[in-house]
DNA sequence: ATACATAAAAATGTCAAAATTTTTGGATGT
DNA sequence: ACATCCAAAAATTTTGACATTTTTATGTAT
């Protein structure tokens, strides 16, 4: 039997939390994960606490845990949260960043565009997503990596989190074509960026989001 | 000797790192703690991390806890993130909150403006600045409080918390003429806001925070 | 039937000790 | 003097037992 460190036990449940194999809005008992990880109550705990740093977690004194409560509305709400970060960012970045950020930020798209390309043409597993999410978020953290705002950066984390956790539920119908769009979306992006149009670049990161906001 | 639940552990280290009791940068150490609160390592382990989730304290595996860091980098950049924050809030509020919005702002304001008066003929004791302290967020906090946005809400109030932390230890020497400018900044946010003048609201709210962006 | 009180069960929180890891301070060699 | 290594001390993490609180299930009275 696989044994876990706390580190492992920590992006372990991380994921879970991500791909809502944990559902959003379900209660989460030490107890019940002790079998699996093979440690103590208490690491468990200490665990979630550290998850609740980045808003998967909800905690509440003598209530326990939760993984954080989805809906329309709250699903409208943090897609616009994550326009207003990532607008911002991106701005900042566009104003003061230098060549190292275009190249971060090209090398990012590379790697990005290269798996959505292949998303259109193969079947998709769960390991594809993982892979695509995981450089999805590299990309738009690249985008507003020289902003020079740490906390910003911090806070967009968080933020880029809880958006997956909310919205990957939804979405579990990733025909081929879903991502035809969304190709689209990242090039006019990244276009946007490199030629230092901010008011392009905002509006483009709109129309990526835009999709998500309508509650129902 | 004082016992203490573990609800004012958390409150009372809270206040602690707000006010700079705990300086900024410094190391918390648990078994330090843990006579003053009679209670054991683990229980101070337990609040920390729970601080850790709005920012006030960061923690490494390994490595235990701290203060959050400070610098006058880190100070300016706190202080554009809030008025990022607070200007969003303020205009989603001016574009879409009602009458009750309207009286939470100025019951709000009106208890602060009394506390800020007082305070321009009185010498200060720790007592007066906790409770300007306070007052000075309930009424920051109503001001967004109309914008339906829950995780913008709560990330100004961790945003909040570390920009007080960053500066109180800066400004030790409130003189009696401290708060006069800041009368005034808070009445102009106000009014501006009653006016439901969005650019008027934002300048305002730039105008309040601005001293806080240079770095020296 | 509904509401209320109560007891049993489950879940959560706290503790002190043990295990692990990091830090400190001194001895050694270059 | 400077860096490196080692052992002792200190700090952090994990554990399993115990205490407390919440939830669930059951019985009673209105």
């Amino acid at each position: 039997m696989k044994t876990y460190s706390t580190n492992e036990i920590y992006y372990d449940l991380y994921e879970q939390l991500i791909n809502a194999v944990i559902p959003a809005g379900s209660k989460i008992k030490p107890v019940e994960l002790q079998s699996k990880y093979g440690c103590s109550t208490n690491t468990i705990r200490d665990t979630l606490l550290r998850l609740s740093k980045i808003g998967l977690v909800t905690f509440q004194m003598q209530r326990g845990f939760r993984a954080r409560e989805t809906s329309p509305e709250k699903r409208a709400d943090i897609a616009k949260f994550r326009v207003l970060l990532e607008q911002e960012g991106a701005a900042l970045s566009i104003r003061k960043a230098g060549l190292d950020w275009e190249i971060r930020l090209n090398t990012a798209h590379h790697k990005l565009s290269h798996i959505e390309t292949l998303m259109t043409k193969q079947n998709l597993t769960d390991e594809h997503l993982l892979v695509w999410s995981s450089a999805e978020f590299e990309f738009h953290d690249a985008l507003i990596s020289g902003c020079a705002s740490d906390i910003l950066i911090e806070t967009y984390g968080h933020i880029y989190a809880q958006f997956r956790q909310q919205f990957v539920a939804q979405e579990r119908d990733f025909g081929a074509n879903y991502f035809e769009p969304i190709i689209h979306e990242h090039a006019e992006i990244l276009q946007a960026a490199l030629a230092r149009n901010e008011e392009a670049c905002k509006q483009a990161i709109y129309d990526h989001m835009k999709r998500n906001f309508s509650i129902q």
